[in-house]
RNA sequence: GCCGAUGUAGCUCAAUUGGCAGAGCAACGGAUUUGUAAUCCGUAGGUUUGGGGUUCGAUUCCCCACAUCGGCUCCA
């Protein structure tokens, strides 16, 4: 006889040792039923995991952020078992879950395509069809070196020999494939039945391009079809609110081949959105006390070898080039060109704090490979700014970044926030004492706001510690953006000063900062969170007048110009075309109000507004939809 | 950079086994003067990403380059 405790506390008895299976059926059948696997003094294990002592037991069901976890393993288990089945000469490695599904990696002689994927997913149905049991056995470490040899599954054998020696091996079996697994799994194939393959590509063994590249599957597994349904219907939705599809649509910009890739023209229309995002940022860094720069975008060599980027940064530059005997760089960051102008004259203490604001265009190079849209290129403007100021000036100056950054972001309509503060890692310049005072700046900075936010720690710059902020988007998509970051390196290196009240030179604190990051990137994210269909202050052309006849274009005329002359971006479209071509036209350009005018306009000196609802809003005064319309952009309504 | 896929008119896509490169939309011309998501007719538009090669003949097969797309951290 002995008890195990469940979460909430209660006691159950039991007078023979039973499965955590069985224990979920004497808690109730629907449990018995949801149920995945369990977790045992606090130690994930199987359904069929056998209790005989006195433990607490919680049981894991498929809706559970775990339970989800456990099932997209055991597709990834599942996947692997449909490929060995169909191609026995391939060898697997790992396959773990990843956020929404799961991969597995093969080395297989030659490449799969996608129509060995969906041969792959049929086998999977069949697996479950079949219900294979899934049973754990451990074994030996020379014994599990020795099966998987014998199968010609090298990796796994390499596997082994860096699993730590006093821990135990586990196999899993499933029909006729075994893999070495920590688990926990699903009790058998069956309890698959909602998941979906989805794209197959190149991966390196241990993710180092020295090694051997495999072949990596990805699926996505769910606890069933409505969950399915629901999250391909949302990957079909990031498709169509993709940045690169939108922007060649509604004509804002385009990259191209002929000048290079991850370098950004911006046509007139997302000129104009920039135009009011820069707009926005000059007032509000007016606002917050903040000067601007302009400097430029190369200069010798030697600076950035001052600065150190040289040594840690050449990766990301570009080659420098020759000019007049002298090496020149095309800058990839903006900094040490603010520390030269602060170097220009002599600096008081009653100077800080300092703050100065660029918006600064970097060139960085990116592996061809990765480059991406707007997301990943190889020029961009960062919405940069270095504030320098005084060791006890730091929990002030982070505290007004702060504010800045989420009224920035909440202008742009990102509500939702996730804060990091990365603490000091191994190797790092500074003293402890300006670490912990600077870090415990940060965080109160952060506690102010009364915000929550994850320490990373060790994972601050080695000249600083950083606070980053991290916004989702409407399809609950996380885009860092904002970081603030402290720097002991660079006033050092470029030994900068300031006079204290002393008469002594001292070291000033320098502070890194950006909200949007690269404006680049930052449009294409406000781009799919808004699909196309910019907030009125930020569209590119806020309104169409469209005529009905030719007789109506005086009116169009006036009322397009009236528009104009209180600040709106407004066109006529006074083609001879119908109505309905002309609104379908302008709808599917996202343009936020379209308005009509015909006789009955023309006649009453009104207007026929649709706006993004798509309803015809009726008759109205030109002059109140103006005062409507200019309040909306004046206060930047989302 | 590496692996795989892709590259055809401004855009979205066709083109049997290698045999004269096509459609819709857009553009342009004409007709139509129209009331809330596509009016009709016509015209023009291409070194098939670029460069080599195989072939009587290449959009198609081969090689190189470039670009784009999916990936390359998430531990058996």
């Amino acid at each position: 006889m002995f008890e195990v405790t469940l979460p909430d506390g209660t006691v159950k008895g039991f007078d023979r040792p039973v499965t955590l299976g069985e224990v979920a059926a004497a808690i109730g059948a629907g449990l018995a039923k949801a149920a995945v696997a369990g977790r045992v003094d606090g130690r994930l294990v199987d359904l069929s995991h056998r209790v005989d002592h006195g433990v607490t037991v919680a049981i894991i069901t498929m809706q559970s952020p775990e339970g989800l976890e456990i099932i997209r393993h055991s597709a990834s288990h599942l996947m692997a078992q449909a490929v060995k089945e169909l191609f026995p000469g391939a060898q697997v490695t790992i396959g773990p879950a990843v956020e929404n599904g799961f991969y597995y990696d093969f080395d297989f002689e030659r490449p799969f395509t996608t129509g060995d994927l969906t041969a792959i997913e049929a086998r999977m149905q069949q697996i479950v069809e079949r219900n294979d049991v899934i049973t754990r056995s451990e074994v030996g470490r020379d014994e599990a070196v020795t099966f998987f040899k014998g199968m010609g599954e090298q990796y796994k054998a390499e596997i082994i020999s860096a699993i730590d020696a006093a821990q135990p091996l586990s196999l899993y079996a499933q029909g006729n494939f075994i893999d070495l697994c920590r688990g926990p799994h699903v009790p058998s194939t069956g309890y698959l039945k909602a998941f979906k393959l989805l794209s197959v590509a190149g991966a390196y063994w241990r993710g180092n391009s020295a090694n051997k590249q495999l072949q990596r599957i990805y699926g996505t597994a769910w606890a069933d079809a409505k969950s399915l349904r629901a999250h391909l219907h949302m990957l079909e939705e990031a498709e169509k609110r993709d940045h690169r599809r939108l922007g060649k649509e509604l004509d804002l910009f385009s990259i191209q081949e002929s000048a290079g890739g991850g370098l950004v023209f911006w046509h007139p229309l997302g000129a104009r959105v920039r135009q009011a995002i820069e707009a926005y940022w000059r007032e509000t860094h007016i606002a917050a006390g903040y000067e601007f720069l302009y400097t430029p975008h190369m200069a010798n060599l030697d600076l950035w070898k001052t600065s150190g980027h040289v040594d840690f940064y050449r990766d990301s530059m570009f080659h420098s080039m020759h000019v007049d005997e002298q090496e020149y760089q095309i800058r990839p960051m903006n900094c040490p060109f603010h520390i030269l102008v602060y170097q220009s004259r002599m600096h008081s203490h009653r100077d800080f704090p300092i703050r100065w604001a660029e918006l600064g265009t970097v060139y960085r190079y990116e592996l061809s490979g990765a480059l991406h849209g707007l997301f990943r290129v190889r020029g961009f403007t960062q919405d940069d700014a270095h504030v320098f100021c005084r060791e006890e000036q730091i929990e002030d100056e982070i505290t007004a970044i702060l504010d800045l950054t989420l009224a920035t972001l909440g202008t742009f309509g990102f509500q939702e926030f996730d804060i990091f503060l990365s603490t000091r890692p191994e190797k790092s310049v500074g003293s402890d004492a300006i670490w912990d005072q600077a870090t415990t700046a940060l965080g109160n900075a952060i506690r102010k706001h009364h915000l929550d936010f994850v320490e990373d720690r060790g994972g601050g710059a080695f000249y600083g510690p950083k606070i980053d902020v991290k916004i989702t988007d409407c399809l609950g998509r996380k885009w860092q953006c904002s970081t603030i970051q402290l720097d002991f390196n660079l006033p050092e290196r470029f030994d900068i000063t300031y006079i204290g009240e002393d008469g002594g030179k001292h070291r000033p604190i320098m502070i890194h900062r950006a909200l949007m990051g690269s404006l680049e990137r930052f449009f294409g994210i406000l781009l799919e969170h808004y699909a196309g269909r910019f907030p009125l202050w930020l569209a590119p052309v806020q309104g169409v007048v469209l005529t009905i006849t030719d007789a109506h274009h005086p009116w169009a005329i006036a009322v397009r110009d009236r528009m104009r002359a209180a600040g709106l971006r407004v066109d006529a479209d006074l083609r001879n075309e119908k109505i309905g071509y002309k609104i379908r036209e302008h709808t599917l350009k996202k343009i936020p109000w379209l308005l009509i005018v015909g006789d009955r306009e023309q006649e009453q000196k009104a207007v026929s507004p649709r706006d993004g609802s798509g309803k015809d809003l009726g008759l109205m005064p030109l002059e109140g939809l103006i005062e409507t319309l200019v309040a909306q952009v004046r206060e930047r309504k989302v």
